[in-house]
RNA sequence: UCCAGCGUAGCUCAAUGGUGGAGCAUUCGGCUGUUAACCGAAGGGUUGCAAGUUCGAGUCUUGCCGCUGGAGCCA
């Protein structure tokens, strides 16, 4: 018996299993709330009705002991979640020690070393749960497109992008690093499967402390045979806006506890406004933030073009020197690359990155020799333009920047169960 | 790595250079429908660490450590 499930009891006696989660009393009468993982629900004891013991136990017991409690279900509006149990026993499991979160305001680091209790409280299992329907309706629109989920490796050999800074592992006295992308693996799985996506956590080693950044991430995938960019752009825009939506039809009960205005998620349909890199220099530039062609976008830019939008909003054809060596350059310019970001509305800033690949062997060799790369640890990588090479295009989209987005919380570190982030890894 | 702010009871925070307090939590007592219940009482402190200035330092100075925010960095 689970307590979301404690409408269809009611007038019938039930046993719960959970833990206390808050208790009040008044004279002869005690209430003591009970979380059992899926709800709350308040039990009242009355003296006059219970045996001494019992009344006595109710009466002493800690936030957070563990129980057996039985009794008759009741609607009852004065209760939170229009139910209550009306109880006739009580079985103790254990008497919980002195509880550190007690229910005033805390800090954020105090919270964060008490991660694994504060994923107790009710913000945080709200946070949790949509994070958890949000991968399914991730997981469920791809396998419904015919996509096939092929995982790629978290140990990679050698640097791969040379861009960022990754993580070392000794691997039997092999120099490895943890993962920053599925990306170069998703290219072949695509030669082999057409359409993949690949779902995974990645890791980057960068120094960075700010509200969107995390040191372990998850991020989705998806990689298509024979797309261009404006193939790919119309995947992610179906994507994001069905994964909103499943949310928003699945969460209600979640979003209510964290007081979102669910209308600004109702507002994500597709199309979503496109513009170029180029415009959105113009447009920063008519906002007060100058910015010079050529130079990438900081978190402030980020944060002026989130914000001119309800949707998100897809930026491409960022200048060739801010992205990656693999990125196909425009036919009609090749300063420029056939690359597309999408910033989520509400000033939260990138969600998705990607574009389409470059899929020539000798463009390809080229740009790995001005990128100063290894040629030597790209073999495998260029064997996908030997062997039938095909245009293909591909995005990923960092989960917790996107759940960030949708619960409107000001941080990312709430948006994972346990946050990996600069010099904290507890626990 | 840089800049700024902060560090006082288990937690959140007060305290003009002059006897360190409150709320929550804990313990005890009261109240027959509470809604972060309320009311009364009690226990709880090497004021992050080290040095310095001063008759006197939680408060001022220096260094270190830690935290927070931001920058840089970052598909």
């Amino acid at each position: 018996m689970l307590i979301r499930d404690i409408a269809q009891f009611d007038g019938k006696q039930i046993t719960l299993a959970g833990w206390v989660y808050n208790k009040r009393s008044s004279g002869k009468i005690r209430f003591v709330i009970v979380r059992d993982g899926t709800g709350l629900t308040q039990c009242v004891f009355s003296q006059k009705d219970l045996s001494p013991e019992v009344f006595e136990l109710a009466d002493k017991i800690t936030q957070e002991s563990s129980l057996y409690v039985t009794g008759m279900v009741r609607k009852d509006d004065r209760a939170p979640g229009g139910y209550e149990l009306i109880a006739t026993d009580l079985k103790l499991i254990q008497m919980a020690d002195n509880y550190p979160i007690s229910p005033k305001e805390h800090g954020t680091d105090f919270l964060m070393t008490n991660r694994h209790l504060w994923l107790r409280s009710r913000r945080q299992h709200a946070i949790i749960t949509i994070r958890s329907h949000l991968i399914k309706a991730m997981r469920d629109f791809f396998d419904n497109q015919g996509f096939i989920l092929v995982d790629t490796p978290i140990l990679t050999p050698a640097a791969v992008e040379g861009t960022t800074t990754l993580f070392e592992v000794e691997y039997f006295g092999e120099k490895t690093y943890l993962t920053q992308s599925g990306q170069l693996y998703n290219e072949p799985d695509a030669a082999a499967f057409n359409k993949v996506y690949c779902f995974g956590p990645t890791f980057r080693a960068e120094k960075s402390k700010t509200r969107r950044h995390l040191t372990e991430f998850w991020m989705i995938e998806p990689e298509v045979a024979f797309a261009d960019l404006n193939d790919i752009i119309t995947l992610a825009e179906d994507f994001i806006s069905y994964i909103v939506e499943r949310v928003l039809t699945k969460c209600p009960e979640q979003f209510k506890v964290l007081e979102r205005d669910i209308s600004k998620l109702e507002k994500i349909t597709k199309p979503f406004p496109r513009i170029t890199y180029t415009e959105a220099i113009e447009k920063l530039n008519a906002n007060s933030k100058p910015v010079k062609w050529g130079d990438d976008f900081g978190g402030d830019e980020e944060t002026v073009l989130s914000n001119l939008n309800d949707k998100p909003l897809v930026i491409t054809h960022y200048p060739a020197q801010c992205k990656a060596f693999y990125m196909k350059r425009d036919s009609n310019d090749d300063k420029l690359a056939l690359g597309a970001d999408i910033l989520a509305p509400e000033g939260y800033g990138e969600i998705v990155g990607g574009g389409q690949r470059e899929d020539d062997l000798a463009t390809l060799e080229k740009r790995i020799a001005e990128y100063k790369l290894p040629k030597q640890a790209f073999e495998w990588y260029l064997d996908v333009r030997r062997y039938g090479t095909f245009p293909h295009s591909g995005f990923g989209l960092g989960v917790e920047r996107t759940l960030a987005w949708i619960c409107a919380l000001p941080h990312v570190r709430e948006t994972i169960p346990y946050p990996r982030m600069l010099e904290k890894v507890y626990p």
